[in-house]
DNA sequence: TGTACATCAGTGAACGCGCGTTCACTGATGTAC
DNA sequence: TGTACATCAGTGAACGCGCGTTCACTGATGTAC
């Protein structure tokens, strides 16, 4: 647990450096391209060290997702406007932001090529986690009267695939992130009003 | 250009194999994963037989795209409905529909690791076609009043970033395409009407 | 406090693999006469 | 119609590369006495 930049024979916290450093490499290359040899070579360790703590590349990508998982459940739980309606908006772009602040990271934990989930079951816990934060969010605001409870499933959807959608139009290099924050405003207006006349 | 199976020396009509088959591997393994060599050895041919016809990888790949761009645009062109909501939700319908019965593909289109627009006209040119399409039974739809104008841009967003979410959601193994085509439905409807009480 | 030793984190060389691409070639095709 | 030849599509062996992972090892650490 050195906290000194000595060279030492023992890395002596290099599981949580392997966590950490896949993260970044992860946001540079994407979670195709991370190669556990980067993450090594990164951090200045032979090739073969990863394989004392991770026993596969997927086992580490597992470890990042799971982390990253909880952070965004963490962002939302600290939510506290009282309004329920300005709580949902700000959880839905708190969503956005975090996609958009770290784009290879939403795609491993929601794209693709991602872990597994039946093999890994602590992602699969802070997958839920974060999935049943954002379903009490919105069945706050249905509870307060703010939005129409039509099915309440048909919006969680909608909404769910709003944030995707922009998040993800935006990830594929379609918007810069400044366009995307600025339109997820525009686009939850929309939502709100509707697109039939009144 | 035979239309036998005879094995001769010559294909005959190799670049169109070679799109064609491409475009069955991506459907199957993700473009990411596409390789040259899985290409000719499904044809029969050498693995060096596909550089004849395209230089690199990334050529081939953008040749798949562009085709795609063309056949989604073509399928929107044939929207005849004269009821412009009814045409506007059977386009948006289509899109969807189509990225489930491709997910691959729609990936290589819209998706991160895509043919770099820039490097390839005749790929920028396929989704200019499709993106005006689009924009354009919008268009119809605002022009007939038959959806609330506002900022006709902010709406174009909406729909353009809740189909992709939809669809991306349902791609990324989220949703099975039953569900999906279903729920758009239900996303529609919720859109329609918007999220705030009337 | 000092020494012997078990533990185990990290080393570095090596494996087998599949990839994109190149290159000198072979053989089928079609045109000129 | 028949032959010579230029063209060029496809061959197959090879290249260099980077990868995930393994394995026998080395050396730092910490515990027992």
């Amino acid at each position: 647990m050195s906290t000194s930049a000595a060279k030492t024979y023992h890395h002596g916290d290099l599981r949580r450096a392997l966590v950490a450093t896949a993260r970044t490499l992860v946001e540079e290359t994407g979670p195709g391209k991370l190669t556990m040899r980067a993450v090594a070579a990164r951090i200045g360790v032979s090739p073969a060290a990863p394989y004392r703590h991770f026993a596969s590349r997927e086992l580490l990508l597992a470890a990042v997702a799971t982390e990253a998982f909880h952070e965004l459940a963490d962002v939302i739980d600290t939510e506290t406007k009282t309004d329920p309606l300005a709580a949902l908006h700000s959880v839905l772009a708190e969503y956005v932001r975090f996609a958009l602040r770290a784009p290879q990271l939403y795609r491993l934990m929601f794209g693709a090529g991602r872990p597994d989930r039946a093999q890994h079951a602590d992602l699969l816990a802070a997958q839920h986690r974060l999935e049943s934060a954002a379903a009490e969010t919105l069945q706050r605001a249905a509870a307060a009267g703010a939005i129409a409870a039509t099915d309440l499933d048909d919006v969680l959807l909608t909404l769910r695939s709003l944030m995707h959608g922009v998040a993800t139009w935006a990830l594929d290099a379609h918007l810069t992130t400044d366009q995307a924050m600025v339109s997820v405003h525009g686009v939850l207006d929309v939502m709100n009003r509707g697109l039939l006349p009144r």
